[in-house]
DNA sequence: GCTATATATGAAAGCGCTTACATCATACTA
DNA sequence: TAGTATGATGTAAGCGCTTTCATATATAGC
């Protein structure tokens, strides 16, 4: 591999001139750089990344850290933000941090070990203090679906209060009264978040909580088979159930099935997330559409301008869902 | 940030006597070792991975490359690929390569510029040739679910002519004679082995091939309504489909079911790839599994040992798909 | 007690770049 | 025409490590 010496050599010139010409921070007369990019074609020259990180202290890689790296929702994730940086020529360094505590933490120091300029993270379990104390050292970060109000200029995270009440709001004005809920788990800020939106549409429609159609679920099928399972032994009526996400709302239609109910016929449910395979689903499902992947696109934006100077974005914060309507829930006759 | 000339002077020693206990590759009295390790706790001493890559000529960086960063596939092949990474203290740079030719090659070069100590790649449209010669450069890599004879031995894939033999034989056996066949894009080489595998079956059972039940789709949902509306229109008999993938095999209930009919009861439907929502499905689907996180996990292997002189596993080459039969398929009465 | 051998440590030369700073033309001003 | 600002290039000092080679110290053999 030619070296930028050889380059600076076969060019006639000096390396710092070859460098210039890379970087394009200093004026290079035409000439000179006609010279340069020729031997540099004419060597095959590529320049060493690790070289050009050790020396100007930027290594281009920014450190993702997800809690899973499957799963239609990070998939999307992942998706906007590859290639925003892609683009950019920056790479993307990834670890998953499995929703528990320590994993986070310690994949947050392992990216910051690798020199990551920035790190984009979709931390769970970590706690607010840590992120704020975080916050102070020197590796910016942006937090994804995630608000905390100290670092509020770096969070950008959907309203899903709003979500939870757009959802219930639905059923609601299609009539229901007894609607049953599978939240995922409570120590999750996002499903406390959704639930609260629950409530508020359900007082906004004076219509009382029963506590007894609550299930708290894991965010996964199985809890929502699991759920749903529970709400059908409390005996309560209902007419319809809100899932917190779409994997669990998957799950509890499959179950419904398998109970021999017919959704929506016997009772309605909803999602949360509008995840690919919603649509897919039978009944298609209604859920609320978490544009995941414009999220991911600004938060690689945030980066590129608050890291790199370089793109003008004005960068949007709270995203907003908005129901998608569609088989799996129904107005009630 | 302390460097290790810091801490080589906080312990007494030089600089390179630091670097041996981190590195643990020469002896070093234990007394000595004892003082600089608390040289190092004391400093908050974190190596500089940049400079370690600079001086050692290695990155401890893996480049992965795959079609998409979302879909249920990819996500369980990354999350293999990461987990055994992470443990060895490796890390991991994705790109994307959308199934384009030039994408495909844009990436490999984009990560081969970020100094991977290997790669790992996941690529469709890239020819065997390309990639014959890129096995002659210093960049060493592995190929997932692609097989080359003249790479075979840095080649981890499953066997697709056997998936899809079994997908059809499993009908077969079930009384099937009529059996549709909506494949992959006929340019991908697993899209081709599987059909392979389907018309050895076809052979085995002397059942004639129908070319008018065939439709080529993309693997993704909507290829797999298209398919079956195809299929349906062009007046054939048929009374089993088999999908060349989960996706496609979804699209196909999903429009089935929007048309009227109802299967198993209609029409049996196999799908492949035993993807995660594969048993979300309504009927649940019959299916081939690929274990892709299990050859997630050996491909990064395949790297810890040729690469890294680490992990002394054995490396398993050609994985083997099985049936998982579910509800979406049904004896012929 | 003295040499031969093994073991532990230090000195210093890079790895391939970036970037102050110095230098040298050239162009402009008065 | 000298004086100065300006633009283009070169020089060289790092960036924070690894690693070869040389040196110093300890162990063993006789």
């Amino acid at each position: 591999m030619a070296t930028i010496y050889e380059v600076a050599k076969a060019a006639g010139v000096s390396l710092a001139t070859v460098s210039r010409v890379m970087n394009n921070n200093t004026p290079v007369r035409q000439a000179t750089r006609t010279k340069v990019l020729a031997a540099m074609a004419e060597l095959g020259y590529r320049p060493n990344s690790i070289a050009q990180s050790l020396a100007s202290n930027r290594s281009n890689s920014i450190g993702i850290l997800v809690s899973e790296l499957h799963g239609p929702f990070y998939g999307a994730m992942l998706t906007g933000i590859e290639a925003e940086f892609r683009a950019a020529g920056k790479h993307v360094i990834i670890a998953a941090g499995h929703s528990e505590r320590e994993t986070e933490q310690d994949g947050i120091e392992f990216l910051k070990s690798r020199n990551c300029d920035a790190l984009i993270l979709h931390v769970e379990a970590v706690s607010d203090d840590y992120l704020i104390e975080l916050a102070q050292g020197d590796t910016p970060f942006v937090l994804l679906n995630r608000h905390i109000d100290a670092l509020a200029d770096r969070c950008i995270s959907l309203n899903n209060e709003l979500g939870g009440y757009l959802a219930t709001q639905h059923l609601l004005e299609q009539g229901h009264r007894q609607i049953a809920y599978i939240a995922g788990p409570m120590w999750k800020t996002d499903a406390r978040e959704r639930y609260a939106g629950h409530q508020r549409a359900l007082q906004e429609f004076h219509c009382a909580l029963n506590t007894g159609l609550f299930f708290e679920g894991d965010f996964r099928e199985t809890g929502g088979s699991e759920g749903l399972q529970s709400i059908i032994a409390s005996k309560q009526p209902f007419t319809a159930v809100v899932c917190a996400n779409d994997e669990m709302a998957s799950g509890a239609l499959t179950t419904a099935r398998e109970l021999g109910y017919s959704v929506p016929e016997d009772f309605s449910v909803v999602g949360f997330d509008n995840v690919n395979f919603a649509y897919y689903t039978y009944p298609k499902l209604t859920t609320i559409d978490y544009p995941i992947s414009a999220m991911g696109h600004m938060a690689a934006r945030w980066v590129l301008s608050q890291v790199y100077q370089q793109a003008d974005t004005e960068v949007q914060q709270v995203f907003e869902p908005h129901l998608i309507s569609r088989d799996s829930t129904h107005l009630i006759v």
